[in-house]
RNA sequence: GUCGCUAUAGCUCAGCUGGAUAGAGCGACCGCCUCCUAAGCGGUAGGCCGGAGGUUCAAAUCCUCUUAGCGACGCCA
């Protein structure tokens, strides 16, 4: 379907060329007066110029053209030359018709050219714990892949784990120190190394602080490191064994922490995978003569003319050979290039990093790594702050492991759960059920504290606000969803049924007014996805909600005589619903049956 | 030092491809449950949109300068 404004603008344009303007001056926007109109358009004044005229003849001309018109049962011009409209209450409630019988989409048209495009979160160190600064890439990047899926575009998720610096060998030497005597270390050993991983992922989580701790302070303790990372990286048998159970228990676990979080990824993928192609891809730009030899490393000049600042050359290899962080993304996009074409990749990763990715993004496209089609974008997202508005730590001022801050919030949650169940005593909820809706509305509340802000602004985690759920908050949408799934349920348990009636047109101010929200639901979807803005689909449900408990509060729906209007009702209430629900969807949380 | 980001109500944030009286939430204060979930609804108070210039019929929004905070700036990721 064609958005409403859309619509509108076309309509206003045609009156704009009719009364002897150009078409250009014809666009409306919302109105940012809702109480003289719902819709409005400023271009009289643009167009007072060009014409020389006042503002207010060619406003008052376009206005004359417009009345009579159908689709308005207001369009007038007012003072300065702005031209006001209100949308006739039945073309909107047949566009909300139109809407609701475009099942699954709600007049949001898939794309007509679906890309393909990668989005990478950046991903989380192998055998680190997650911790607080992994939720942003996890909750924003999960987002733009939903909203991505939703438009049409098929959107592939990559972890990216971290799995081949020095962590690896870090590990490694502990657990020689712990267990000598596995099979691992033996290096006359030739037959299978078993199945099964010689540790649990809680001893691995204990390991690697426990080898990092010790690294900084034991001088040929972090040589034997090294040793062991370059041992690994050139195939000793025995450390690429160990290295595939420290992923295998690693990465299962991490499934699980990200599960929980309702994130899931379509390649678990790392920097290790694509070690084969380094090799090759840095003798090639060496070879095209992009890549030359500066202070003993191999490094790619991406100097612009345009440049107000000195941009330093990516580093393709270390000046021993190694590689690092620009080699593995470089390697990763031929990678990807080969195995998908992909039209673009969308990076995920703190806004501190963006001068490696101006780098990394002109040196791929200056050495011909990308097609030239493929458009590669760099998220760049804020801190996490605590209360004091330094980087959030746990009370002793530690790192704050991800699972213990889900589980707080959780707890928390409980807690206001059971509160309410107590207070409603109509509402019979059993443990179960009590535990099962903490968690759900807890990620709610900290993925839409999370997606509401700006990605690229730092933002102030709040538990006692977020946990608090009035106005502006996760909990607060999934009430209003909750709400209405309620009322559906007692309308249906009285044995009526809405049918397929047509929405009629509003019978009041404050209906029309959550009518006119509902309408504007493809445009935000579009909008969301082509800025990468989830916090824009988090605005409009927020006003969507608000406009539905106005609505709510003043109008008896379960009490209405008159069926048709009862049914006109249930219907329009269906379809706020499944709009709310679908873009929490887009936002990666989902409500409950009840609260 | 260079470059970038940020600055909007007491607090947390929207608004920024220029438009009519700058919006929410929290906190404060005042109302509303014999009525579909009061995690709700309605209302009051609270702003030289960091400061100064400029462009424009029109600036929180664009430009210049300036102040403060944060960040990045070749072999960590």
């Amino acid at each position: 379907m064609q958005k409403l404004l859309d619509l509108i603008t076309d309509e206003v344009k045609k009156a704009f060329t009719a009364a002897g303007y150009d078409a250009q001056y014809g666009k409306v926007t919302l109105s940012n007066r809702p109480d003289l109109c719902e819709y409005q358009c400023n271009g009289a004044m643009a167009a007072a110029k060009n014409y020389k005229l006042a503002p207010y003849v060619i406003a008052d001309k376009v206005a004359c053209g417009l009345a009579g018109n159908p689709m308005f049962s207001m369009a007038e011009s007012v003072k300065p030359g702005f031209l006001n409209l209100k949308l006739s209450p039945s073309y909107l409630a047949d566009y909300l018709s139109d809407m609701q019988a475009d099942k699954g989409r709600f007049g949001c048209e898939k794309t007509g050219k679906p890309k393909t495009i990668i989005v990478d979160y950046g991903g989380p160190n192998v055998a680190k714990p997650l911790h607080v600064g992994h939720l942003r890439s996890a909750i924003i990047g999960e987002s733009i892949k939903r909203i991505g899926n939703f438009i049409g575009h098929r959107m592939i998720g990559d972890v990216h784990l971290g799995d081949w610096g020095l962590q690896m060998g870090l590990i490694i030497t502990e657990l020689k120190e712990r267990k000598p005597k596995l099979v691992y270390f033996d290096e006359s050993y030739e037959g299978e190394y078993p199945k099964e991983a010689p540790f649990t992922i809680f001893e691995l989580d204990e390991i690697y602080p426990a080898a990092s701790k010790r690294s900084k302070e034991d001088e040929d303790y972090k040589k034997a490191a090294m040793q062991a990372t370059g041992e690994l990286q050139n195939g000793r048998r025995g450390y690429r064994a160990l290295f595939g159970h420290i992923l295998e228990v690693s990465v299962s676990d991490l499934k699980k922490n990200y599960e929980n979080l309702n994130v899931f990824f379509d390649l678990w993928k790392g920097e290790s995978d694509v070690q084969p192609y380094i090799a090759d891809m840095a003798a090639k730009m060496k070879a095209d003569g992009f890549a030359y030899e500066s202070d003993g490393a191999l490094v790619v000049d991406v100097r612009e003319e345009s440049d107000a600042k000195e941009i330093p050359p990516c580093i393709i290899l270390k000046s021993d050979g190694a590689s690092l962080y620009s080699t593995t993304d470089l390697a990763t996009i031929v990678w990807r290039m080969e195995e998908y074409h992909p039209d673009g990749i969308i990076y995920l990763a703190d806004k501190r990093q963006e001068l490696h990715f101006i780098q990394v993004f002109r040196c791929a496209k200056k050495t011909g790594l990308l097609d030239s089609d493929t458009s590669l974008q760099y998220i760049g997202f804020g801190t996490m702050n605590g209360k004091d508005g330094k980087p959030f730590k746990t009370r002793d001022g530690g790192v704050m492991k991800l699972a213990d801050l889900i589980s707080d919030i959780n707890a928390e949650m409980l807690l206001k759960i059971t509160e309410n169940r107590k207070m409603k005593e109509n509402l019979e909820i059993s443990e179960e059920e009590a535990l099962a809706t903490a968690k759900t509305v807890a990620l709610a509340a900290v993925k839409y504290g999370d997606l509401s802000n700006q990605a690229g602004k730092d933002y102030i985690f709040d538990m006692d606000r977020f946990t608090s759920f009035e106005g502006n908050s996760g909990p607060y949408l999934l009430y209003t969803i909750v709400r209405i799934k309620s009322i559906l349920n007692k309308y249906h348990a009285l044995g009526k049924n809405e049918g397929d009636l047509r929405i009629l047109p509003a019978h009041s101010d404050l209906e029309k007014n959550l009518m006119t929200e509902l309408a504007r639901f493809n445009a935000v979807m579009e909008t969301a996805f082509e800025e990468l803005a989830p916090h824009k689909i988090c605005s409009y449900i927020y006003d969507l909600a608000n406009a539905f408990n106005s609505f709510y509060h003043e109008t008896k729906i379960m009490t209405e005589e008159e069926e048709q209007i009862q049914k006109s009702y249930i219907r329009l209430l269906d379809l706020t619903k499944s709009i709310l629900e679908t873009c929490i969807d887009a936002l990666g949380f989902e409500a409950p049956e009840r609260m």
